[in-house]
DNA sequence: CGCTCAGTTGAGTCTTGTCAACCACAGTGG
DNA sequence: CCACTGTGGTTGACAAGACTCAACTGAGCG
């Protein structure tokens, strides 16, 4: 996995993710007093950036890169239960100690906000507690459609609905959409696929493998997809979402 | 099931879900003007209130009773994604369609808001934005530890974990604790068990069964459960909280 | 060259789902 | 009063999907 050492940016105005964070909605002022309690950090590959448990004394926005947050059980079994891509907040406002362990699983650069002063600003920028609002609702129902997911599909269908979430979001980003395939590198290993959907990494292995004997997606090396046909795979993840009153 | 209709509260200062519910930090202007578009609706065991996709023009709070928050694929199988006790928010501010079906599995009284004075409204008064986040950040926790329960416990753990849920919040309520023992009535059917577990419900009455033949619960009738040992039913829902390090 | 790590594949097992029969209870109408 | 019916729940036999354990491949690296 070769992850480019992503520029830090110099101010928010040159912000990647300046119109998708919490900060989204901030006026030049807000903005102004954010800067104030903001820093960056970084984190390599493989790195935990929070522990479960751990005292949390800042919260902030994923820059570039992708974590995951993950529960684990007495025993070992693990269950991812976000992807954190960026834009996407971490931290609880409100909370101190961190409910999940968050990893990163690319090299990753957060924008952190110390969180005393954050939640002092939050109670007196409406834009920012509404902002935050906007982006819990829709974490909570991206949680409720993975209920779904994980309750009630098939292990095919599982696979299929991760690359269709990864496809789509790849494609609002930087998708590489050639001859109407869509094309991207897995961030994910197979072992953390696996957490992701509730499955073995031998199952999740298994029915890769599958979806490549019957064409569903083409492999080029592990972790490069071609999708030659969206709407196949939405099928296949039981998203078949234009009805299919036709047959 | 036996529900007794529920009485609708005459005004918000004798509300049984006042310091609970979205106008929970409300002041007392502000408690008049959400009485000004407020009103109530009840609705029988069994009733859908609110369709997946209908057109949503109210929000409101669960004043009495109980309904599930459930997903249905195409093919019919379906999942429940959330469990709406008393105080809990329905309705989602700045959309216009509801993304799932709302049942009511009781009869079932609820405070309604109507959407646009509503949205209004929480943009100019910020104890009612900041109470919504807060609730919103407690249902994504618990959306998040659902998932850790479909997708990596057993029959037998989901079916612990949902009675120690349902035997934790009935605590919180009106909990009979007979000499250190729980007692409720279960509020789901069978079927509703598992579409909130991610099973099918023969496997449901079966591990009650089995839980029952094991003595980690009492079973008197289909519904009426006796907990003799909390302990030992979380240690059952895999949520050995405790660490467990004595053998 | 040998090591490790991620991934693949195979054989066998086990949990859970499927299909079907059956029970208990409540209501209903003759 | 009693058969009849519908609903919710239980139980059994069997099938299938996913897991476990294990061997193996291939790429990258010192």
């Amino acid at each position: 996995m070769i992850a480019l050492k992503q520029p830090v940016p110099s101010n928010c105005g040159d912000c990647p993710i300046r119109n998708r964070a919490v900060c989204a909605h901030c006026d030049h002022d807000e903005l102004v007093a954010l800067e104030e309690i903001k820093y960056y950090r970084s984190f390599e590959a493989g790195q935990t950036i929070i522990w479960s448990g751990d005292k949390m004394n800042f919260v902030g926005s994923v820059v570039s890169g992708i974590a995951t947050l993950t529960q684990t059980m007495e025993d070992g079994r693990t269950q991812m239960v976000g992807l954190l891509l960026p834009s996407d907040f971490v931290g609880r406002p409100g909370r101190d100690g961190a409910a999940y362990d968050v990893v990163a699983t690319t090299d990753i650069v957060m924008c952190c906000f110390r969180k005393a002063p954050f939640e002092e600003l939050m109670s007196k920028t409406p834009h920012i507690a509404h902002r935050l609002l906007q982006m819990t609702l829709d974490e909570l129902d991206a949680a409720r459609e993975w209920m779904l997911v994980l309750g009630r599909k098939t292990a095919r269908e599982k696979i299929a609905s991760l690359l269709s979430i990864i496809a789509r979001r790849d494609a609002s980003l930087a998708a590489t959409t050639s001859g109407g395939g869509k094309v991207f590198d897995l961030p994910l290993t197979r072992e953390a696929m696996a957490d992701y959907l509730g499955l073995t990494l031998e199952t999740v292995s298994r029915q890769m493998s599958a979806l490549k004997k019957d064409g569903v997606i083409l492999l080029e090396g592990k972790r490069h997809v071609t999708i030659p046909d969206m709407q196949r795979l939405l099928e296949e993840a039981g998203d078949d979402s234009d009805g299919g009153f036709l047959t």
